[in-house]
RNA sequence: GCGCCUGUAGCUCAGUCGGAUAGAGCAACCGCCUUCUAAGCGGUAGGCCGCAGGUUCGAUUCCUGCCAGGCGCGCCA
C-alpha cells in the first residue's frame, strides 16, 4: 500500500475538485450532484488534456443552461496552478489543459511505484472465487478451455491488482459415469479390442493406455470391473498431471484444484442439503430430491437425487457452491462456455435457495465460441471424433505470448476467430508483437542511454521541457493506467487492459518517430535527453506492468 | 416455442455512467532508414454503426419490435 499522497492521480485531483465546486454551488443548482465524476481523455488534441461534460449532464435536473453551470465550474477552478488553460466548448464541455509541470507527477510516480503502478483499492480485500477451465480429467484441455485458461488466469491478475483477494480455483469432474468410460475406454485399447462406442476416441486414449501399461504392469493382470476401475484411476492421475503441466507451461496459475468426488467425502453432500432443506427449498417427488430453483426464476426445477439414489450433476454444484460460501468467498465467479449458459438461471436460483444475494454473490461470465482457421479454412473441433485443437498444440504452433494475447484481447462475450496462419507469421499482423516490439525498442534505446552516459531517473523528469505534442501525449496516456485496471477488474473485463497496452505502444511509437530521445552525432547531452529517455523508462514499466497482467512476457529485444 | 450472445470499413475487431468530426490492426495505394530496433512512422482511400420506431439538447451506446447468424433448453455429465 502506497500513500494517499501518490495514490491520487492528477485527474483523480481534478475531478475531485469539480465535484467540490459544484457541491459549493449546491444552492444555485438546486439538483443532486453525482458522487463521482470521470474526466474523459477527449480524442481530438484542441479539446485538451481532459474534458468533462457534466455541465450538460446537469442542465436538465437544475434547469440551468449548460454553459452557464460551465462557467461556474471554470470559475471554480481558476485557482488551482496544475491547471494551464480551461475553455468551454461547444454545448457546455469544459476542456481542461494542464500545466506542464504538473503532468510530470505521472511519471514520478510511474518511477516510484514500479511494478505495481496501476495497482489500487477499488476491490480491496473482497474474497473473491474465480473458478474457471473446470475440465473433465478424461482428455487434453481443447480450444475452450484455452480461452479461459488465458483470460481467467488474466482476470485473476486484474482482480488481485485492484486489490481483491483471489482464490482460482479448477473444479475436477472426477466423479460419475463419463469416468467410467474413461476408465472402459482405456482398457479397450490397451487390450487392443473395440472402443466403447460411447466411449473417448481420441488419439490420445491409446497413448495414454499405453503410458498406463507401462508404468503400472500389473494392471493387464486384474480383469473385468477391477481393471476397468484400475485403468480409470492410474489414467485419471496421470491425464489430471498432463492438464497441469500444460497450464503450467501457458503460465495459468490455480490455487485450488477442488475434486467433485470429494463433496462427497465425510458426509459433507448431505450436510450442504441439510443446509438447504433447512432454508425450505428442498423436496422429494417421484422418489427424487429436488432444489425447487423456480422460486427464484429457474425454468425447471433441478433434481439432486435421482430415483435411484444416484447424484445428479446438480448436486455437486450445489455442494461446490456452498463449500465456496462456508470458505469465506463473498464473489464466487463460474466461467462457462457458451454451451453451458443455460447454467446461469440455475445458479442463480441455487444462491437465492442458500439466502444468498444472487445479483451479488455469484456471478457468471459466459465466453463464446472460438473458431479456429488454418489454411483458409475452419479446423473443426470434435472431440469425440478425437480431431481437437488441444492448447498444447496451438501453443506449439503460435507460442505462449501470441495465443494468451489473442485470445485476452477480445471481450469473452464476443464469438472470435483465430487464425493460426497469422498469428504464426511474426509480423505484426499480430499486435501481440505490436506492443511487445514497443517495450523492446525503448529497452534498446534505454541500453544505449547508459552507454554513452545519458542520465534518466526520477530526479531528471524535467517536465517543464516536456512540452512537444507527443510528449504530452504519451504522459497522459500513461497516466490513464491505473483507471484501465480498476475497470477492467471492476468490469471483469482483462481485453481493456490489452487494447489500452495497443493504444499505449501506438502512443509511443509515435512519440519515437517525432521525438529523438538520444543525441545525434556529437550533440552535447542536454537535461531534455535525460527527460526524454526518463519519459521512455516509465513507459517501458508502463507496458511491462499491462502485458504482466495478461501474463505475456514483456521482451528486452526482439 | 422460450432463453443467452452477436450484427460497426474489403477482413479480424475496439468503442465504461448517452457526448464534440465513429476508431485500431491487416489488406490496397503513396511516401519516410547517411545516427536511438523500419516487427516502426506519416498520408490517401474505405462507413445508412443489421432494419424500423421510441426516449432527448444529443443515440453506435438506453427501450420496444423485426431480420440474420451462433449457442442452449435431460432424473446426461
Amino acid at each position: 500500500m502506497s500513500g494517499e499522497q501518490s495514490n491520487l492521480s492528477i485527474q483523480d485531483e481534478i475531478s475531485a475538485a469539480i465535484l467540490q465546486v459544484l457541491h459549493d454551488a449546491h444552492s444555485q443548482l438546486n439538483c443532486d450532484i453525482p458522487t463521482s465524476l470521470t474526466l474523459e481523455r477527449p480524442k481530438n488534441r484542441d479539446h485538451g488534456d481532459y474534458a468533462t461534460s457534466i455541465a450538460l449532464a446537469l442542465s436538465k435536473p437544475s434547469g440551468i443552461a449548460p454553459r452557464k453551470i460551465a462557467e461556474i465550474i471554470v470559475a471554480g477552478l481558476q485557482v488551482r496552478n496544475d491547471i494551464a488553460a480551461l475553455e468551454i466548448a461547444g454545448p457546455g464541455f469544459v476542456n481542461i489543459t494542464l500545466d506542464k509541470s504538473s503532468q510530470g507527477g505521472v511519471i514520478a510516480n510511474i518511477l516510484t511505484a514500479g511494478k505495481s503502478f496501476g495497482y489500487g483499492n477499488k476491490l480491496n480485500g473482497i474474497a473473491i472465487n474465480l473458478e474457471f477451465i473446470s475440465a473433465n480429467p478424461t482428455g487434453p484441455l481443447h480450444l475452450g478451455h484455452t480461452r479461459w485458461a488465458a483470460v481467467g488466469d488474466a482476470l485473476g491478475r486484474v482482480l488481485s491488482a485492484a486489490g481483491a483477494k483471489v482464490t482460482r480455483e479448477f473444479y475436477i469432474n472426477d466423479r460419475g459415469v463419463q469416468m467410467d468410460k474413461f476408465g472402459a475406454s482405456l482398457q479397450s485399447a490397451a487390450l487392443g479390442e473395440p472402443r466403447p462406442e460411447d466411449g473417448y476416441h481420441g488419439a490420445y486414449i491409446d497413448d495414454l493406455s499405453k503410458e498406463i501399461v507401462a508404468s503400472n504392469p500389473a494392471v493387464l493382470k486384474l480383469s473385468g470391473e477391477e481393471q476397468t476401475f484400475a485403468f480409470r484411476d492410474i489414467g485419471y492421475k496421470l491425464q489430471l498431471a498432463q492438464q497441469q503441466s500444460v497450464l503450467d507451461k501457458f503460465g495459468t496459475r490455480f490455487d485450488v484444484w477442488f475434486s467433485e468426488k470429494s463433496l462427497y467425502d465425510n458426509g459433507f453432500f448431505m450436510h450442504c442439503q441439510e443446509v438447504l432443506k433447512s432454508k425450505g427449498h428442498v423436496f422429494e417427488d417421484g422418489g427424487a430430491i429436488w432444489l425447487r430453483t423456480t422460486d427464484f426464476g429457474d425454468d425447471k426445477d433441478r433434481v439432486m437425487v435421482k430415483s435411484d439414489g444416484s447424484m445428479a450433476y446438480f448436486a455437486s454444484d450445489s455442494a461446490y457452491y456452498i463449500s465456496k460460501r462456508e470458505r469465506g468467498f463473498e464473489i464466487c465467479i463460474y466461467m462457462l462456455g457458451a454451451d453451458h449458459h443455460g447454467y446461469t438461471g440455475r445458479l442463480k436460483a441455487l444462491a437465492a435457495c442458500n439466502g444468498d444475494d444472487p445479483e451479488y454473490n455469484v456471478e457468471i461470465l459466459i465466453g463464446q465460441m472460438v473458431k479456429i482457421m488454418e489454411g483458409g479454412e475452419e479446423v473443426k473441433l470434435s472431440k469425440r471424433a478425437g480431431t481437437i485443437i488441444t492448447l498444447e498444440e496451438l501453443v506449439e504452433k503460435v507460442g505462449v505470448d501470441a495465443a494468451r494475447y489473442t485470445l485476452i484481447r477480445y471481450p469473452v462475450d464476443t464469438p472470435m476467430v483465430m487464425d493460426v496462419d497469422i498469428l504464426r507469421s511474426r509480423t505484426n499482423e499480430n499486435p501481440v508483437y505490436y506492443v511487445q516490439y514497443a517495450h523492446a525498442r525503448i529497452c534498446a534505446v534505454l541500453r544505449n542511454a547508459t552507454d554513452i552516459g545519458i542520465k534518466y531517473g526520477a530526479d531528471l523528469i524535467h517536465p517543464e521541457l516536456l512540452v512537444h505534442e507527443r510528449e504530452r501525449e504519451l504522459i497522459g496516456a500513461l497516466g490513464e493506467f491505473p483507471r484501465v485496471v480498476a475497470g477492467a477488474a471492476e468490469l471483469r473485463e482483462p481485453h481493456r487492459v490489452a487494447r489500452y497496452v495497443e493504444e499505449l505502444a501506438g502512443v509511443y511509437h509515435r512519440f519515437y518517430a517525432d521525438c529523438r530521445v538520444l543525441p545525434l552525432g556529437d550533440e552535447t547531452p542536454s537535461e531534455l535527453h535525460s527527460a526524454r529517455a526518463t519519459l521512455c523508462s516509465a513507459t517501458a514499466q508502463v507496458i511491462a506492468n499491462g502485458l504482466d497482467l495478461l501474463g505475456v512476457s514483456a521482451p528486452e529485444k526482439m
